[in-house]
RNA sequence: CGGGGCGUAGCGCAGCCUGGUAGCGCGCCUGCCUUGGGAGCAGGAGGUCGUGGGUUCGAAUCCCGCCGCCCCGACCA
């Protein structure tokens, strides 16, 4: 491809609404353009890649035994009546009418169309198990679209379902789908985490997301170096922490100090001039309904999953300042462990303090030196917050670190949820009729891109990893007019394309800076100058974007050369996940 | 949905306070010149100043409404 053709088109400055440097770099590097909050166009440089990544993607998905499908986003809602999702989307899903009363939606997920396509067609456990996927377009109204295309209101996922007449299958299916990401981000050349999620009600280690560390990412990582736990903050457990029997007999007891108006934690510190770290806070919830508190140390974050789970509710969620005062009888802003009727769990990082400050469950007040154990009971201590940097491994005990991530795939064992809801059965050999045991595995394709550059870019531009990047090598000849140039480079660029490289030569009139700068900007992993000055010398310039410095070859031999290295580069990649590949057989076969 | 910011040429911005011919840089077109890290000179094209209303002899500028976009937060089956 000649760049003069290409319509690339770069920019020295960046528009100044964004702020991620995937969004910014993507822009200057003239791959997407933006049409609308969290609605981009994915132009020719950008849909290279998005079509690279892609096929990574529809590579391993078949090489992993699934089957390629496509289903419509455009859906008619009764499938969504008829799963119970509808409405319960928490606004997320367009819908629409057309003409006088067909009410359809645009597809955010498609649990009810495969659903609704296996329940029809299989019928028989000797059908089973099967995996089907699609590379498709999604539509969801978030909220706040942000950070370019990383979270945006339309974008191309992977989306597969596997189906099973049983757990041995949702289990096989699941582990198949889980190192099919492995080997896809490994292509990728990511340094991707895989970590606990949320679970599903199937309960056990049934959710895994894929991770890559970056500083823009929407998740919170918590990891662990020694036992390689890794989980999403919603889910990280935390290692027990002691605490010691409360010294009743040298501790002075609490005193009542008036507060006026101080209701937050970081006002009644001010005002006290206490640290956050030495009071609690009492959080009332409805567990179903149900009033219950959950004291948490004043500078942690309460785990609303977590303490959903000690109370064995469905649905938890935040009282509101009617609710609180009806099931404590104090106001909001005041409430404290000290003589509260209803059912309370107690972080453990709360058990652990010598002495806290609480409120005082009426205005204006709050105690101080109030002892853990002897003023208010510990009788339910346990886990129920946000894990912090340091806290210990639930494994090791060894202090945990957090980091940020950008979320590029979920695996999901899903259980019967959409099966049993849309009758979706199969008869087994005894001729009994069971519900399809279901698993759902995501990954967001346009992310890809997104997590590419904020992982591997510089201040010059991106760095494409070589199986992602739009063209592998950009051949630059600096004088245009100079006949023996032009033929080596052509030359050049015709003999990689025969070794079936992806080529874009810079054909522009121009001055040598700018196309080195755009070269850097636009990320091509291999950069081929030919100049006059090198050919006086017999030589071209080699340079891979991930060095810091060229190095010249004999122009005579310069194709052969080249390809060599391309050959090598490729090869040290297929090592390296080989070698991955065989530390977590190595891993796995340890767990057995 | 709460808080903050911004809408003037493809991109980055000035002009607005104090109303009076719409400007600068980059990019684009023509020519000259230059050619190993975003050169220089000359000439040129391109804007209903987000939108609707109001005030005024006159509005990019003042007032009111609306729309859009970005950031923080809430939310994220």
């Amino acid at each position: 491809m000649r760049w003069s053709n290409a319509l690339i088109p770069t920019q020295k400055e960046s528009p100044t609404d964004a702020v991620a440097p995937s969004h910014i770099l993507l822009l200057r590097a003239g791959m997407i353009r933006q049409l609308g909050a969290g609605a981009y166009s994915y132009l020719p440089l950008g849909m290279r890649v998005l079509h690279k990544a892609a096929k990574i993607v529809r590579d391993e998905m078949d090489a992993a035994g699934a089957l390629e499908l496509l289903m419509p986003a455009l859906q008619p809602v009764e499938i969504w009546q008829e799963s119970g999702r509808h409405g319960h989307m928490g606004g997320i899903l367009m819908e629409f009418t057309l003409g006088a009363d067909r009410h359809v939606v645009l597809g955010p997920t498609h649990e009810e169309a495969v659903t609704d396509i296996v329940r029809d067609l299989i019928k028989s456990y000797r059908q089973l198990p099967v995996t089907l996927y699609q590379i498709q377009t999604k539509f969801r109204n978030e909220p706040r679209p942000r950070f370019g295309i990383l979270r945006t209101r339309e974008f191309v996922m992977k989306d597969a379902y596997s189906f099973g007449a049983n757990l041995e299958q949702l289990n096989a299916a699941y582990d198949t789908m889980y190192e099919a990401y492995c080997r896809i981000f490994d292509r990728c050349g990511f340094p991707y985490v895989a970590v606990e999620a949320e679970s599903g009600p199937i309960g056990g280690d049934s959710s895994h997301e894929f991770m890559v560390p970056c500083a823009t990412g929407e998740d919170v990582v918590v990891q662990c170096v020694e036992s390689g736990y890794a989980a999403n903050r919603e889910r990280a457990e935390i290692g027990k922490i002691a605490w010691p029997a409360p010294s009743v007999a040298d501790a002075p007891p609490f005193v009542a100090v008036p507060t006026p108006g101080r209701k937050t934690i970081q006002e009644v510190c001010k005002f006290l001039k206490t640290p956050e770290n030495q009071t609690a806070k009492l959080l009332v919830f409805l567990a179903d309904g149900q009033p219950v508190a959950a004291l948490i140390r004043g500078d942690h974050e309460a785990n609303e999953g977590k303490i959903r789970r000690a109370f064995k509710a469905t649905v938890l969620e935040p009282a509101d300042q009617a609710a609180v005062e009806k099931a404590t009888g104090a106001p909001m802003g005041f409430l404290g462990p000290v003589g509260i009727k209803i059912p309370m769990v107690i972080d453990q990082s709360v058990a652990a303090m010598p002495a806290v400050v609480v409120g005082g469950n009426a205005m204006d007040v709050h105690l101080t030196g109030v002892v853990p154990g002897r003023d208010f009971p510990l009788d339910h201590v346990g886990d129920f917050r946000n894990a912090v940097e340091g806290d210990p491994c639930p494994r090791s005990g060894l202090a945990m670190t957090v980091g940020q991530g950008i979320e590029i795939g979920h695996v999901f064992k899903l259980g019967t949820k959409y099966s049993d809801a849309m009758g979706a059965t199969f008869l087994d050999d005894k001729g009994l009729s069971h519900s399809l045991i279901m698993g759902c595995y995501g990954i967001g394709v346009n992310r890809i891109l997104a997590a590419a550059v904020e992982a591997s870019h510089d201040e010059n531009g991106i760095i494409w990893p070589l199986n992602l990047a739009p063209y592998d090598v950009i051949v630059v000849p600096l004088q245009l007019q100079n006949e023996a140039v032009m033929q080596l480079a052509d030359g050049l660029a015709k003999d990689f394309e025969a070794a079936g490289l992806d080529v874009l030569i810079d054909d522009r009139e121009g001055r040598p800076g700018v196309k080195f700068k755009d070269a850097d900007l636009i990320g091509i992993p291999l950069r081929i100058v030919i100049g006059e000055r090198g050919l006086k010398e017999g030589t071209v310039e080699v340079k891979w974007r991930t060095d810091s410095a060229a190095h010249n070859v004999a122009a005579a031999t310069a194709g052969e050369t080249i390809l060599a290295e391309v050959v090598a580069a490729r090869e040290a990649l297929a090592t390296k996940a080989a070698e991955r590949r065989a530390a977590r057989a190595a891993a796995r076969s340890g767990e057995q």
